[in-house]
Parts: structure tokens; sequence; C-alpha cells
DNA sequence: GAATCTATTGGGGGATTCCCGTAGTTTGGC
DNA sequence: GCCAAACTACGGGAATCCCCCAATAGATTC
């Protein structure tokens, strides 16, 4: 997974950091996060309002692999508060670096995901009480729902970065051999059906898997049923 | 693709289309519906508050097949106005039919995804003038976006839908396995992970196969996917 | 015409999966 | 208490997958 700070792109794109300042401002929050990613092309990008130091040592430290929000919202299509996170190694790793950095572990995630297998992540954080947190975030949840699908949307529509990001496209040879593969056949059965090589076979096999950003068939398999390119068979 | 009215079920479940109506009554709204869809699995099970005999008319006509509305859910992130739908040879078909079971084409489908490649769509009509309606929806879109994932949320993670859909249960222990299988992981890796034998997670894997009925881990990683055993690693 | 991409086939070899067993412990239900 | 099922573990051997390499033909692009 590579990390893209879109603020740091020549095409950059101010108005998402606005956004977020504006989203902070507006619902009472010391930080917002929107993060973007799309397991299979294996991309991930965002825009914060953390401060650069944070950033920099986030993307060294390479905490997106571990960072809890982020697994977290695979598997999830509610909103995340981050006190319901468990509480294992990563999440120690992430928030005890954050904290060092100024940036509290009571926040909130919200996942949204889009048609292509891409996932749109807006987080919010605040340093307070408990009973303050609560009462904040019951209050403004559902317009940050909103917000999260409106700024996901706005990101993936724009040029510049679906390009980057959307799904891999399989050539119609791999998709059939793919497709004959969540169907349970051998690379020789395969072979056999479409009266080619089972080395050829494997060949397409390996291509899909680069292209979806797997290490294994099973795994490609897996995420070209997740985005829709092949069918469970 | 078959059309599941969850509302026939013996399990029933009479909170959702309680919940149906409260919205409608709430947001003002003449009818709400919620579809669930799973393309990869081919399903489409829903509660509506039309009547019985457009529901039928419905299934009857297969209507699902080329209802614009489930159509453009595939493809969108954002909530859809119907006056924003193309006005197809489709569209003419499925409102002039639903006009006749008094069901007005002022409406709005707000989708939201699951991790599985499911969709859910909550939809709600209005019969009333194009001012009005355009003035309600910008005062309710944010809190039915929050009801769409609430509603699709609960109906995923229910037991009655997942035991209707006829799944296949495995232990968690092979779920887990089949799920680490699903990363990308080979049988020693989650052996490694797992601090077991990679020979027993042989045998995980093996009765993950035999109770999916697929031959090879590939089919087993897909159909588990398909039926939202497990999520594309 | 050269370069690039895709589809195709092949060899060799190591890694991995898969199937055939056996067997002890635990867990939950009757 | 008993039984079925799950979970754990181990091993041999065959089948399969996967990765390295190279090579040809056709289509498309520059």
């Amino acid at each position: 997974m590579e990390i893209v700070d879109l603020s740091t792109l020549p095409q950059k794109d101010t108005r998402y950091d606005e956004f977020l300042k504006q989203v902070c401002e507006k619902y009472e929050m010391d930080h917002a996060a929107y993060a973007g990613m799309n397991p299979a092309a294996g991309s991930i990008h965002g825009h914060v309002t953390y401060s650069d130091e944070w950033k920099a040592h986030y993307q060294e430290q390479g905490l997106h692999l571990i960072d809890p929000t982020l697994h977290m919202s695979q598997r999830s299509i509610a909103p995340v508060d981050w006190s319901r996170l468990e509480r294992g190694k990563d999440f120690q790793r992430v928030f005890r670096d954050a904290h060092d950095f100024g940036i509290p572990d009571q926040g909130i995630t919200i996942p949204v995901r889009g048609p292509y297998g891409d996932i749109g992540l807006l987080s919010a954080t605040r340093e307070c009480s408990r009973e303050e947190w609560k009462k904040l975030v019951g209050s403004v949840i559902t317009d940050l729902q909103s917000l999260a699908v409106h700024i996901h949307d706005h990101v993936m529509t724009s040029e510049s970065i679906s390009r980057m990001l959307y799904h891999p496209t399989l050539s119609s040879r791999e998709q059939e051999i793919l497709q004959w593969a969540a169907a349970g056949k051998s690379q020789q059965d395969i072979g056999d059906i479409l009266s080619i090589s089972h080395r050829t076979v494997e060949v397409h096999l390996r291509s899909a898997r680069e292209k979806l950003n797997a290490l294994t068939t099973p795994q490609a398999v897996g995420r070209a049923i997740g985005i829709g390119l092949i069918y469970p068979g």
C-alpha cells in the first residue's frame, strides 16, 4: 500500500483541506481527516488537518499498515467510535505515537463504500470529557455521515484521483480464467476447457493476481468478486 | 436474481415494516422501501410499504431486472433523486406500471454499501409539487442517509436473513482461517499467525471447503464472500 | 517501421496444497 | 454419563501451484 497525500499533488485541490477545517469549526472538533482507499488497487490517499510532522511520521513508520481505524473500516458499515476499537498491540502503537503529536484517542470514524471496492473514511477527534464527547457525537453524527458520503463521492468522481484508484481492469482472458478458478477448476481443468496449455492458464492467473494486487489466487478471486469483476462459481 | 419478500417469511420480522411506516410518518412521505441486494450472490430482498398488489405485479413482471432505481444504485454512492434518472425505455415501463398502482415517480433513493459487495437501498416517495418536494428532500436527506445505513446494517447482521438465504455455517475457526486465506496468506503463514500447525490449518480449510461444497480454496473463498461469511481481504 | 501489449507455449524446480490416514482434548447436547 | 462435533496435532506422498526463465505470433500504438 502506498500513501498518497493529496495535498502534495500538483493538481492540489485545497478545497478539501478547507472543507475539513470547516467541519472542525462547525462541529467543534479538534481534527478531521478524510482517507480514501482501494485495497484492490493497493492505494490510500487522504486529506487531514493534522500537523505535517504527524503526517510525515505516519508515512515513515508505515502506520497505515496497522492503523486500527483503517482496519475497522474494512468490515464495518456503521460509524465506529474509537472507544470501541480493540485495544490491541496495533492500537497501542498507533495511538501512543499519535498522542505524542497531540492527537487524542477520542474520535469517530465513518466509513462509506463506493461501487469499485473503494472505501472512504471521515474521521473526527476531540479532546474532552467522555460525557461531553458522547453528547457531541450524538448531535453531529448524522451530519457527519452525510458529509462522509459527500466528500468521498466528490473525491472519487474527480478525474485526477479516480484514474489512480479505479478498480483494475482484467483482460477478457484473465477474467474468463479467473471465473473458472472461482468455479473450482484447477489450472489443468481450465486449460482443457479452453483448449490451451495449463502453462498459459497459469500466466493469466498470475497477471490477474498482479493486477488485483493479490498474493494468492484465493485472494484474487475474493477481490474480483468483491468488486464485481466475476461471480462466485 | 431472485426476489425475496422478507415480510412473507415465517420468521417475519415486523420491526422493519414498522420502521418504514414510521419513516413515512416522520418525514411526511407517502411510501418508503428498503431493498438489499448482493449482486455477487444474485439475491434481492426487501421491505416496502407499497400495496401487496404492486409487490405481486413487480415480482410477476420481473421489474427488478429493469428497475432503474436498482440499476442506478449499483454505480452511485450519493443519494439519487428519481428526477435525475435517465428517462429511458425501462424507466417508462416501471414507472408507468407503478403509476397504475398509485406510486408516484417523485422519489429519492439512498444507496449504501457493505463490506461483502452488498448494497442497501432506502427509497422514499411523495406526491406533491416540485417545489415542495425539493424543500422536503433538503430537510430530511441527512436523516435518511443515516437511517439507510442503520437499516441496512441491521438487516445484514440479523440472524433471520442469513438463515433465510441458506448459508452453511462455518465454525469460528474455519471462518477465521478462510478469512486469512482470503487475505492472501499461505497455510504456513496462517499457522504462524494463529500459533498452530500448518497441518491443522489445512484441516480447517478442508472442512470449510466441504461445508461450502467447494472443490478448491479459491472457490471456497469466492463463495464465502458471495454469501457474506467473510469479506475480501 | 518500431515499440508495446496481449495471448500463447514451453522447461525446470521449489513451494504449497491437498488427500490419505491416526489420535488426543474439549465442548455442547441429549 | 455418553456421543457427536469441533479443535488440535502429526506424517507421507501425490498433485498442484507458483515463480524463474525464454520465445513466438498478432494486434495496436506511436
